[in-house]
RNA sequence: GGAGGGGUACUCAAGCGGUCAACGAGGGCAGACUGUAAAUCUGCUGGCUAUGCCUACGUAGGUUCGAAUCCUACCCCCUCCA
């Protein structure tokens, strides 16, 4: 085992904050496992990569023998937590909470160990606790140290509506930490606040307040604003490894670094190593391969990383047909069909007028063949590879 | 409750009686190029039974040969005052 000095150096890599400052040498000197504590809300139940700079970090905890609380935030979700936002959120359903939360589970445990990991929902403690508590709970905090948080001063300086519910889950969250009697609560930046609130709740209740570490929100696909489903500008952690592989390739060699730095699990030295190789001259596009690799193989493996990589290089450098082309049989009517009914007919455009674009533009291929000729009429009987553009394929048999 | 401002395509944002399927920007897609699905350049970006037709500018009506543009009612959002 490593020494706390190197664990800590460890433990501090890719966080943005670590409060207080010199709080987690203390509570690794209690030479006891830590409960490390990390919340999510179960409004979003697809994993990206953003996601994982945090999961990587409990997982790192992990290792060095901690308990890790993977907490759903089941009650809480109910409730819609407006941080980051400045409106109100609609709360889930019951029955929204829990799909969400079973697809977290099938998610995380790609890499966190399952058996090292527990799970725990709010509402176990939350669903018993009745008006009086609450009122109790609320008691113990004021208004003005609530519009300390950014999001909420600013709404209520804008005259910006801010429901009673909102002041309660900062509050429900920090009870979080009291009832796991959490050392430590990992979470993104924007939730700093939150997280404070559960050192202040924990010393109302006698606890040895838990040590904050947040993490980076991580830059999406387009550099600018942060990974979300919603803009679409994510990595899933559950998608393919040529997807996967393919879109780390798109992103800007300016933000490959970026990646660099909080996704990979490389050295930084290392990193720095890479960086000077490139300005003197390698080639941009193999650190990317290099970090496309170590991506892929962290969410499926080698061989499979491998595979991406050689599929990138045939399809894109060498302009092949990929391995794997899905099949399709369409019904033509009577004995022929025009290519942009084709094409619609097995979703490779929305519509026939994309078609039609796509063919001017000089984008459709039939087995390589360029189409130059929008009202081409397709056989019945023939069996054909379609392709619109680099990445959409067809093997299509025209009945 | 009072006074103003505004709702336009995926997003932001022009247009304020006809040449508007709607300027421009972003995004997306495609082509070229290339050292990569980077960067750069160019084009496209409502649908269809396609050289024409249909649907679209908050909703419903109206005026007009003709409306995103004018009128009426309604819905929603914002700002200021109380």
């Amino acid at each position: 085992m490593s020494s706390i000095k190197e664990q800590i150096a460890e433990l501090k890599r890719g966080t943005d904050e670590v409060l207080p400052e010199d709080g987690l040498e203390a509570k690794l000197k209690l030479g006891r496992p830590l409960v490390v504590k990390a919340g999510f809300d179960p409004t979003a139940p697809d994993l990206h990569i953003g996601h994982t700079v945090l999961i990587n970090k409990m997982r790192q905890f992990q290792q060095l023998g901690h308990e890790v609380v993977f907490l759903i935030g089941d009650f809480t979700g109910m409730i819609g937590d407006p941080s980051g936002k400045n409106t109100t959120r609609p709360a889930l359903s019951p029955d929204d909470v829990k799909a969400n939360a079973e697809t977290y589970e099938e998610q995380v445990f790609r890499i966190l160990d399952p058996g090292k990991t527990r799970i725990e929902f709010n509402s176990r403690w939350m669903g018993d606790m009745d008006a009086a508590g609450l009122i109790r709970l609320a008691a113990r905090h004021t208004v003005a140290r609530m519009l300390e948080r950014d999001d909420f001063s600013r709404r209520y300086r804008n005259g910006q509506s801010i429901s009673i519910h909102e002041f309660l889950y900062p509050l429900v969250q920090g009870y979080d930490s009291v009832a796991l009697e959490a050392d430590v609560e990992l979470g993104g930046t924007d939730q700093k606040f939150n997280l404070l609130v559960g050192r202040q709740l924990q010393q109302d209740y006698g606890q040895d307040p838990q040590i904050v570490m947040t993490t980076p929100l991580l830059e999406g696909l387009d550099g600018v604003q942060k990974m979300s489903k919603s803009l679409d500008n994510y990595i899933g952690i559950t998608e393919s490894p040529t997807e996967m592989f393919g879109k780390i390739m798109s992103i800007s060699d300016d933000l490959m670094w970026r990646y660099f730095e909080v996704l990979s699990f490389r050295s930084l030295e290392d990193i720095e190593a890479l960086k000077a190789a490139v300005a003197g001259g390698k080639n941009p596009r193999d650190a990317k391969f290099e970090l496309g690799m170590e991506i892929v193989a962290r969410f499926h493996d080698d061989a499979a990383a491998e595979g991406a990589r050689q599929e990138f290089i045939a399809r894109f450098q060498k302009g092949a047909m990929p391995d794997e082309i899905p099949e399709k049989a369409l019904d033509s009517r009577d004995g022929k069909l025009g290519i942009a009914h084709l094409l619609k007919g097995v979703d490779l455009v929305s519509s026939t007028s994309e078609a039609f674009r796509m063919i001017k533009q000089g984008a459709v291929k039939i087995d390589g063949e360029r189409v130059e000729d929008r009202s081409l009429e397709i056989e019945a009987g023939s069996t054909h590879v379609y392709q619109v553009g680099k990445r959409r394929f067809a093997r299509v048999t025209l009945a």
